[in-house]
DNA sequence: GCTTAACCTGGACGC
DNA sequence: GCGTCCAGGTTAAGC
């Protein structure tokens, strides 16, 4: 593995993030399921939007201790942007220590995944991105919400050796997605959801501006009872949201997989109950009570450590 | 309070 | 090539 940056990262991203002691994985980050949007180029760069910004991020794979290498476009250097959104301020040895103290299977994720932050996304985007993941592959939610970015976004101009295109997608705004064409959205793969899409931008624009991210300044409970209230909202995907957009921490989406680990690891019994609200509650609780403050953070290891070992079971290649 | 079926559809898998 | 099943969920009806 050599950490040496290809050259065009050296030619082009200009900006270095590094902290001693501070680890932070690019690649984890983006590849464990919290967000859709962003892809990786042939020379190992990652694209993707926060906002109206774009970005261009590089990080020699395998190294979380190593410099983070990046660029924002159209406008360099948005440093608080950036930082903002991998949340780098966070310290993560202290919550490891914390962590495998409460748990034996976390060393291994740790080891595994180290450096791996909880993204602090665009909280409209993050809202319409899970509402696609109900019933659905993860293949699929990436096609279908890149697919609504590229017909109802704002086009950001990239530079010519963006691999990408000439532009990226902002996600668009509630206003544009409340007068989308469901037979338009069906056809992108949204399926049964396509209805649920404009809707859920309806009621959003008649709340006002910026009501998701009013909720970042509420309670973790106000916040999830709130998302629930909305058709085709659940506990599952309001968790996601509370999570990944809200600065909800302690928020823990319970699917199939984080299922499956709450029910190896704190509840053997429960392995035959069906997922009710009652239950959904337990293993959630039964998460915070283990991991505090940060339940969400450390379900996000386990998380990504069981859908790695679901792939490698689907395809042994990856071993 | 729990169970079940319906909602779309691409891809994997078995035949 | 074709049929069947499954996937990061939610909802409403029936019990």
């Amino acid at each position: 593995m050599s950490l040496l940056a290809p050259a065009v990262v050296q030619e082009h991203l200009s900006n270095v993030w590094q902290k001693p002691g501070e680890p932070f994985n690019v690649s984890a980050t983006l590849e464990s399921g919290q967000a859709f949007r962003w892809r990786k180029d042939v020379a190992g760069i990652w694209w993707g939007t926060v906002g109206k910004v774009a970005f261009a991020v590089w990080q020699a794979e395998g190294s979380p201790f190593s410099p983070v290498f990046w660029e924002s476009f159209p406008v360099a250097g948005q440093t608080e942007l950036f930082e903002d959104f991998f949340r780098l301020s966070l310290s993560l040895p202290t919550l490891y220590a914390e962590w495998e103290s409460a748990e034996a299977e976390m060393d291994a994720c740790i080891q595994s995944f180290c450096g791996l932050r909880v993204l602090r996304q665009d909280p409209v985007e993050c809202f319409f991105g899970f509402q696609c993941a109900s019933c659905n592959t993860v293949i699929k939610i990436e096609r279908s919400v890149r697919k609504l970015a590229e017909r109802y976004g704002q086009p950001i101009l990239m530079p010519e050796w963006c691999p990408f295109g000439p532009v990226l997608y902002a996600f668009p705004e509630v206003e544009s997605l409340t007068s989308a064409d469901e037979a338009t959205l069906r056809a992108d793969l949204w399926g049964f959801r396509a209805p649920r899409v404009i809707a859920l931008a309806s009621i959003l624009a008649s709340e006002g501006e910026g009501v998701l991210h009013r909720l970042r300044s509420v309670p973790y409970m106000e916040a999830h009872a709130y998302l629930c209230s909305l058709q085709g909202i659940g506990a599952k995907v309001a968790d996601c949201i509370c999570l990944f957009c809200l600065d909800k921490d302690c928020a823990v989406p319970i699917d199939t997989h984080t299922r499956q680990i709450a029910v190896r690891l704190f509840s053997p019994d429960s392995s035959s109950r069906s997922l009710t609200p009652r239950v959904y509650a337990m293993m959630a609780d039964a998460y915070r009570e283990r991991f505090g403050l940060y339940a969400g953070w450390a379900q996000q290891y386990l998380f990504f450590g069981e859908l790695r070992r679901a792939e490698r079971f689907m395809d042994p290649k990856l071993d």
